[in-house]
DNA sequence: CGGCAAACCTGCGAGC
DNA sequence: TGCTCGCAGGTTTGCC
């Protein structure tokens, strides 16, 4: 499920909640996500004050303001954080895997029915493998084209495979990736190494600002994702291609008798949505 | 090292 | 109605 911009609406939801606030009690429940819970997890949250959240990629990293270790969460395809008031939490449901109290008295669950999310305790989390080998933040002034391009002159793998990979840049999932390269008029299967400075220039802009729209809407939700109060996201009814196959392409000239409409074709074993005419430059 | 497939999990919708 | 199959926002591992 989340990529960056429902990560991003995560944690700006969580930090109003959270952030200054002293975690009571926290619990685990079953083995943990896709690796085990720490045994000492639990014992090292009671009384964490939390001092500030913040995105990396896809990841949330929590720090507390009383020597406590970093607390870094990633939320998986299906993982969802919920903030309730105490007085209408209903307890624990199904899929809640882990549980934090708040003096004031909130009740802050993480439910991933797939099981792919992270909880991990770090006295450095940014040494963590999967956020040591992040490449630069999209929405940051310093992705530019030229990043980019530096970035893709390595790999021989078509364009879309490749601004997925986390090292290239961080926190583009296979939604997003499918609708700026749309944005782009940029073939998915063109090889990255071939982008030149006007279309990686074109690209660095598109991923922008989808991303910014998408943040803007509370990011997109299919089935699982949703905002801290159980709340969808929106964005999901401003995609161009993700899951439109045979619809026609929104640019409306695009002849759809010609090429289907928006094509899915399948790339490293996803799915990607794409208009064939208007994204042809191989 | 690069590239790719499979594995990790559960749920849901499609098709029979 | 009920079964099986394929597919789903991501990351990691292991094999060529």
């Amino acid at each position: 499920m989340p990529e960056l911009p429902e990560v991003e609406t995560v944690k700006r939801e969580l930090a109003g909640f959270l952030i200054g606030k002293t975690i009571l009690k926290a619990q685990t429940f079953g083995p943990g996500l896709r690796k085990p819970f720490q045994p000492e997890l639990t014992e090292n949250l009671k009384n964490y004050k939390i001092k500030d959240i913040s995105r990396r990629g896809k990841y949330l990293v929590f720090s507390s303001s009383n020597n406590r270790p970093y607390l870094l969460a990633h939320l998986g395809m299906s993982g969802k954080m919920l903030v309730f008031d105490r007085s209408s939490w209903k307890g624990r449901q199904k899929h809640d895997h882990f549980i934090m109290k708040t003096e004031d008295s909130h009740v802050v669950t993480l439910n991933d029915p797939r099981r792919f999310g992270l909880i991990l305790l770090m006295n450095d989390p940014y040494s963590y493998p999967g956020i040591a080998s992040l490449g630069p933040e999209p929405l940051e002034e310093s992705f530019t084209g030229k990043v980019l391009l530096s970035n893709l002159s390595k790999t021989s793998q078509p364009i879309k495979i490749a601004i997925m990979d986390q090292r290239i840049v961080a926190g583009i999932g296979n939604i997003y990736a499918c609708e700026a390269l749309y944005m782009s008029g940029i073939s998915p299967e063109k090889p990255a190494k071939t982008l030149t400075p006007s279309e990686t220039d074109k690209l660095a802009t598109s991923i922008k600002e989808i991303l910014t729209k998408a943040i803007e809407a509370g990011g997109s939700t299919l089935r699982d994702y949703a905002r801290t109060s159980g709340e969808t996201g929106y964005f999901q009814f401003n995609f161009s291609v993700y899951g439109k196959e045979g619809e026609k392409c929104p640019c409306c000239t695009c002849n759809t008798s010609k090429t289907g409409g928006i094509n899915k074709i399948r790339q490293a074993g996803r799915s990607t949505f794409f208009c064939p005419e208007k994204q042809r430059n191989n």
